[in-house]
DNA sequence: TCGGTCGATTTTATCGTTCAAGCCGCCGTT
DNA sequence: AACGGCGGCTTGAACGATAAAATCGACCGA
């Protein structure tokens, strides 16, 4: 019988590693490495007695050591908001959820961090690619003109991101929802419904998603001729709900009020649901309302709501983070536009 | 000059090493290292030199290969809970936050997973320790039958608990809110306006901190002797608006309604609102409504609401569990109880 | 009987870092 | 001049794992 050729520790105050266990079962490390790795090379005697010591030790290969040598940390990166005040109805915990499930599913998992804005975020996530924290970083809510893309793609650090730049985003992987799709589906809704006169409470100009999915309540608009009974009747403001209870409510101050709104978020439309309560108007009813996000917030207040396949989002960003950082080159990177589905309530 | 006894391998694809950073100054691995952990060890000139190198060459050290050596991975796990569809208004995001920030300032990260169930959060968090993936664990939401301290203290997990379970909570460290203290203040402070009859909206019982919260309104009930009047003012329902909606409307149907009620969760409390405008009645001048949690959703409505130092005890519980970890020996294990704040808005 | 192939296992080297011990030269002391 | 001490640096070993190469015995065909 061999003797091992590292230390002769007997397992004491940590757990044991996989000296311990080839000491105990009378082979060498490899071997035992071996059992673990690639079962078919070992004699199956010798294996099922490598398993057994295994067992018996309660043994469990150091991730750490695993990962030097693979030179593969099994970590991707991401950065954690601080929690808004304003909005009611956020949707980045399902983002985070789909995330970490999805990366479990492919043995890596998710270390977070924080940082004051996107600047401090691409200087984080450089230095935990440099120091081998991670193998990539995840980014969410790009912006058009977002620097995070080309700054990481400048220092070399493998992501995948959650909506995209106004340009260059043919140099990496993005996900991203058709927002503008949702609102066009929201007001071909509205309008099979018998509406003409549809509003729209969004964000100012400037951000991403907000544009895109003014531009789809716009097009559709336009596409059923009715624009120019209603192009006054898009209203904007920040991501609040009062916002959208005093937007919604100069909305109804108009000599002719929109019949149906449609809001960039469920955080407007229930600020939106608001104003029409205090002027005891009944959203569904007197004015339809739609939101966006489809948020625990709207389907508690029977609010309909445009859904975001945000879990999809999640797992094809990280199945692509880890086909990138794991496979063996550079293929082209993955680009996916998802549509977004509406979901009908009471509200519209 | 010294040579260096590591490979030569010039920096290619990957980041430099320390061995890189120490041929090109002309020093050994060891001073290298000293420069970056020790610099009183180097004399000035040589850290200069080495120093110099470094920024050349942008050498980071790798956290992987400082982590096995040190066997302490920096990492603490914590898992993440699938969202909720029902709850309108959670605050586990604020305290995640507070975590990884606490983390940072430590020199740690946190480290996300999923599990179904808290069987199976034990079970992995116990498998992160074993293969040295985490130096400790978070606990979320201890019940008060809770399995998972027990669990985790026979495998040998170190850990930090927000919340408690009802026995053998010295064996470890832990940070709650006094939850009752927070209904108590509720209920003191809407004496103190005026109200006698004031009802409770909770949850069923057999939740560590729905009871507590019922418990708080009764002791506060009690001590100002209106028990009397409004023991069955005592109302329980899941944790969803709807709930909160249905209780309230209930309470109202009452031959005695309340004028005030303290509610359990600010979903609760918002559903309440709701039951009140559904009546054409108005919260805060009609009926006074306190919710619990000073949530995004408190704020936006004007609702009257329990605030918990939440980040506090990401902070505090962050802080243990790095004392514990990295400290030398088995201090006491940190027993804290944090008090609530009474937030007041418009509603009460 | 000998070279060759193959399967099972061991040996060696390596990932990048840091601890502990060792070495060398300089200074001050007696 | 011999010695101890110390600052400054290098050397060797270790953390725990795995890829690649080497070893060894058995089996096979010529």
């Amino acid at each position: 019988m061999a003797l091992d050729s590292g230390r002769g520790r007997p397992a004491a105050g940590g757990s044991a590693t996989i000296s311990d266990v080839a000491q105990a079962a009378g082979v060498s490390r490899q071997t035992v490495s071996n059992v673990l790795n690639a079962p078919h090379r070992v004699r199956p005697v010798t294996r099922e007695r490598v398993e057994q010591v295994i067992a018996e030790l309660g043994y469990h290969p150091n991730r750490v050591a695993r990962s030097l040598r693979a030179s593969s940390p099994g970590m991707v990166g991401y950065r954690i908001q601080s929690v808004s005040t304003e909005s009611v109805a956020a949707i980045n915990d399902r983002f985070l959820h789909a995330l970490v499930e999805a990366g479990q599913a492919g043995n890596h998992h998710v270390l977070l961090f924080t940082a004051a804005d996107t600047d401090a975020e691409s200087d984080h996530c450089t230095a935990l690619w440099r120091t081998g924290a991670v193998s990539g970083v995840v980014l969410y809510d790009i912006e058009p003109h977002d620097q995070r893309p080309e700054r990481l793609i400048a220092a070399g650090v493998p992501f995948a991101a959650f909506g995209r730049t106004a340009a260059g985003t043919d140099r990496y992987s993005w996900v991203d929802i058709d927002n503008a799709a949702g609102t066009e589906a929201a007001v071909d809704h509205l309008v099979a419904a018998g509406h003409r006169r549809i509003g729209f409470l969004g964000w100012p100009e400037g951000t991403s998603v907000g544009d895109a999915r003014a531009r789809g309540w716009l097009a559709a608009m336009d596409r059923h001729g009715l624009l120019a009974q209603s192009h006054r009747l898009d209203v904007r403001g920040p991501d609040a709900m009062s916002t959208g209870t005093c937007l919604m409510a100069e909305l109804l101050d108009r000599p002719e009020p929109p019949s149906a709104v449609v809001a960039a978020t469920d955080t407007l439309a229930v600020g939106a649901l608001q104003a029409l309560r205090d002027r005891g108007l009944r959203a569904g009813e007197d004015v339809a309302v739609v939101g966006f996000d489809d948020t625990a917030a709207a389907s508690a207040l029977g609010l309909s709501s445009v859904r975001q396949p945000i879990e999809e989002v999640g797992r094809l960003i990280m199945a692509e983070l880890l086909r990138a950082t794991s496979g063996p080159s550079d293929l082209d990177p993955l680009q996916r536009l998802l549509e977004p589905e509406l979901v009908l309530r009471a509200s519209g």
